[in-house]
DNA sequence: AGCAGGATTTGAATCGATCCAACAAAAATG
DNA sequence: CATTTTTGTTGGATCGATTCAAATCCTGCT
């Protein structure tokens, strides 16, 4: 009764029990976590009087201050939280995230925030051991808010100019290059690229001036993937529209919409994501256009969604577990050191794609 | 230099910039988490050898232990961590869970573990002010092993005898009556249940036995659901196999493997979950057999796959999210009070379900 | 100059554990 | 029986911050 009503005034620390039991505190300590070292007799004794005074055990964030160490890894993104469960290539990043976690018994934190002074206070208050960003929209500032908490961090996804930070990414260029490739050499002439984001918070067409000044390199390069090839076929590049969105439905409908209001619509699309992609296909299925009788489409990334959409998307596959597996590993097994990996890319041929229509 | 030399070494301490900057650590302190209230001109120097010493900010490990508030919630299974990113109820739950913690800038802490020890391990040293448990297999031991955490959570999914937990569920007899009712009313008259677990670590069909010692009284009442209703219409429902699972491909398949192994294989199935029921859709095609012409099913949840499978399928949809988000909230404001909440459920007719097969 | 009263600063106490050098007691060895 | 070794226990130091009562500094006013 007494414990129960001192339970509620305030948790018992372990102090309470080591005086409770008649023994010094670091005594007490032992009992719980290296039991082995105490006296049979003492350790079950401490244990009772602990069990009776209603103990829950050495609170971890006492440990936790002591340790140093709080063996778990921060997942932080510019999106709201919800995003690690709802978006396709998160979930299987995560997966691998999860995978290399589990291995070694440490947790995952994850970190989001609406606006930016959240974000910010939860970057810094986060309790990890380092952190995986998610660099989608404004990930430059995510990484530098990162940047200040001198933790251990990879970006992931989107490249960077800065060669300072831990990243690792795919062969944005060669895979840009074969789903180009692919296209061409269905025969196809006239193009459009659904376009990931060059900077934060624009969208609409794309001209020169906003590539060369772009700060996400990975969607410079994977254009630049993809015009280069288109080059190689003769394909005069600077005709080809290049949408800018936010990768989410909105934006990418409107660039569907605005592509396809000209003249001479294209006969393939180049999506950076397979999100775009499959939002492409459902577009252009509700506009009665055949995909891909009339249109081809490529997407990017290798989601599983694409395998199953009608038709199946052909991409260019990242490999998006072992990127988050080796990402979690980073932190994980931190050696001071910046590494930056470069994984490759596979190309999956499937339904979306096919001979250009005879015009 | 000096100081990156130094910072190599050992972190920079709030202590070490007071003393630099030649204030008590109290103001120090203040310089960050206060800063309206020292005078302009200390805080500026403060920082400013922050800066120089290259300072991370007050360490959240040192604030963590004198605010006793760790803002953050763990989401604890027994299932591997990736069960979070890859199963669609659990994700679907997340996302309510998200949300309400995203209102109110509350972390979440993914807690799990493959093997048993590591389980203990992970709840008792998760740095979370709560939690809200997936009780799949397994789930007892969870909930005993988190009640020694003293701190308050919330079980999910499953019932359990044991009235002194909070937890959330739905209404399952009613939800389960709902789906037999409209197998029923269709004509069909042979059925066959697949069964989420009665206890930890078991499948087969069940005998009355197993169900009257039943752990996980979810499951009990969804199966008592099922056959109050059917009885009603003279059906003898100790006549009917009733498979138990553990909820994933291979013991399903194994399931309906067995069930149809009889001379009389049934023309309506009653899943106690989605993916029992996907899982039976896709077994019973690869069988030549045709849904719902041969065979019809009804799943449990309402996941969102179960909308895009072929055919869609009927199912009772629980209000995942909104599970979610008041489980998250019983957490984020706990009042020391053991609330225990019953949802409705919705019956919706989808592709899966037709008329029995005359003959 | 003297003083009230607000604005700042200080420094000790606290949060809840773990670590470790030193010591004590018991057991093994010569 | 003296000496070493082994085994267990102790209590102070530490992890990195925040808090708060008390001390100090200003400012304006009489």
């Amino acid at each position: 009764m007494a414990s129960l009503l001192e339970g509620q005034a305030r948790p018992i620390r372990l102090a309470d029990i080591a005086k409770a039991a008649g023994v010094s505190h670091g005594t007490a300590s032992n009992v719980f976590s290296r039991p082995e070292i105490v006296r049979a007799e003492v350790r079950e004794r401490v244990k009772a009087v602990a069990e009776q005074m209603g103990y829950a055990g050495p609170d971890p964030k006492g440990r936790l201050l002591r340790a140093g160490k709080v063996n778990a890894i921060g997942v932080a993104t510019t999106e709201p939280l919800s995003y690690f469960f709802d978006d396709p290539f998160a979930r299987v990043m995560m997966a691998g995230i999860s995978e290399a976690c589990d291995a070694t018994g440490a947790g995952i934190a994850l970190v989001s925030a609406a606006n930016q002074e959240k974000l910010a206070w939860n970057i810094q208050s986060a309790l990890v051991d380092g952190f995986v960003l998610f660099c989608i929209e404004g990930g430059s500032r995510l990484v530098d808010l990162t940047r200040e908490r001198r933790l251990p961090f990879v970006a992931l996804e989107l490249g960077f100019q800065d060669e300072t930070v831990s990243a690792i990414g795919v062969d944005n260029v060669a895979g840009a290059r074969l789903a180009a490739r692919h296209l061409a050499e269905l025969g196809h002439r006239r193009f459009a690229v659904l376009s990931l984001g060059f900077a934060d918070n624009r969208t609409g067409f794309v001209t020169p001036e906003v590539v060369r000044s772009a700060v996400y390199t990975g969607t410079r390069d994977r254009l630049a993937g993809y015009f280069e090839e288109l080059s190689r076929f003769g394909i005069d590049t600077a005709k080809i529209p290049v949408y800018e969105t936010e990768n989410e439905e909105k934006s990418t409908r409107a660039g569907l919409q605005a592509i396809f209001a000209s003249g001479e619509p294209p006969t393939a699309i180049l999506a950076m994501s397979d999100r775009m992609a499959l939002i492409a296909i459902d577009w252009l299925r509700g506009r009665g256009l055949n995909v891909p009788g009339d249109v081809s489409i490529v997407g990017f990334d290798g989601v599983p969604d694409g395998a199953l959409s009608t038709p199946p998307l052909t991409t260019i596959a990242q490999p998006i577990t072992e990127i988050g597996r080796r990402a979690a590993r980073m932190i994980l097994d931190h050696d001071g050191a910046v590494r930056r990996e470069t994984m490759g890319v596979e190309f999956v041929v499937r339904g979306s794609t096919g001979p250009a229509p005879k015009a």
